[in-house]
DNA sequence: ATTATGTTTAACAATTTTGTTAAACCAAAA
DNA sequence: TTTTGGTTTAACAAAATTGTTAAACATAAT
């Protein structure tokens, strides 16, 4: 027979990812998700088996998420100038939905001492070798390549991270915040690839 | 009569900020850091009352912390170039240290709803000011001066909180880690700084 | 309409984490 | 030495969080 699926596994998990990734709140206990899923408790168990179930595979789910656009901007058929333009772009967007979800995934990757696949490490290998590649042409600053890529990420990820700080520092509100992040991709690809 | 101290109570916020900043162990509970500090559970109740009073003080002292460094460098009586040297010195010296004291505080931030301070955030805009002075005077590149400084923190801030994650992807141990990010003191100064 | 099967719930149980109490301990002062 | 007061501990109690069970519910298939 036919599962019946009325979506519920689904709204659960995309109610955790919401808390963890956007709303920040790493502590955050099966109740506090099956509350702000408007669910009871129990379900979580029913189709998770428990929390620890659920919380890492929502945390395989994320790691997945972004290698998907990392891998796709890695493997694309392009300069590296415009690869470079598309990780920006499709990261940022990513990441203004989400600006937890690297936080999470590094506290979860400490917690249960997991490890980065060899194949990623490789397509990782790939791209500094790109990298190193064109600042041998002159198009991009000489350093090494993972600094490069260390700062690209950092110019991306952290303003996200640390919005409530800043918009308290700065006395920003909501929408003049979002300007400040769409800016920044064309002020990002400026610092990296002068 | 003279207190006594035997330096307990330091050492169970020493271990507290220990596992929070530099281990990441966000998630420790009461049990850990008194395990951690070698000393029974109860004593953690009998110098801080409570879990969250712990926690609290915890967080305040970090951001006491993390705004000696920057008011010192605001205050000094220095030409922009050398304050900007200055903080990167002085705030990665920290980071290295700490790495995740600011994830702290930011989730704490958010968990607690705290609101920055008028007279810090004076200070920020008088930096600010000074960083638009240094623009107009293209000594540096225009920009809104809050983009310089999220860049900054960024630069700063975010390769150590990744560490356990670049550490794995770039297949580097503790030693070499710790040149990359002292390299970086240069490397960031010459991207904001050019 | 009845059955079958997945879904949802309430009540309960177990575990983990936190907080409290009273007594033992220990070093300095009387 | 005895007292004094802070320090440390073990045992206990309370609260929060997680996990289990069985029964009620709802809907598609028969």
């Amino acid at each position: 027979m036919a599962q019946r699926d009325t979506g519920t596994e689904q709204l659960i998990k995309d109610t955790a990812k919401r808390i963890f990734f956007s709303e920040g709140k790493l502590h955050a206990t099966t109740q506090d998700i099956a509350d702000a899923a408007g669910v009871n408790r129990t379900l979580v168990n029913y189709y998770f088996r428990s929390r620890d179930i659920l919380f890492e595979q929502v945390a395989d789910e994320a790691r997945a998420e972004m290698s998907a656009v990392l891998d796709s901007v890695f493997s694309a058929k392009l300069a590296f100038k415009e690869k470079v333009q598309r990780l920006i772009n499709d990261f940022m967007d990513q990441a203004m939905k989400f600006p937890y979800r690297e936080m999470y995934v590094v506290t979860e990757f400490k917690r249960t001492e997991k490890t980065v696949p060899e194949e990623k490490k490789n397509r990782i290998k790939q791209f500094l070798a790109e990298i190193k590649a064109e600042m041998e042409l002159g198009r991009i600053k000489k350093m090494d390549p993972r600094h490069f890529l260390m700062n690209l990420f950092a110019l991306m990820a952290y303003p996200l991270i640390t919005t409530c700080l800043n918009k308290s520092l700065y006395n920003i509100n909501d929408n003049e915040y979002l300007k400040l992040m769409k800016e920044r991709k064309q002020l990002i690809f400026d610092m990296v690839y002068q």
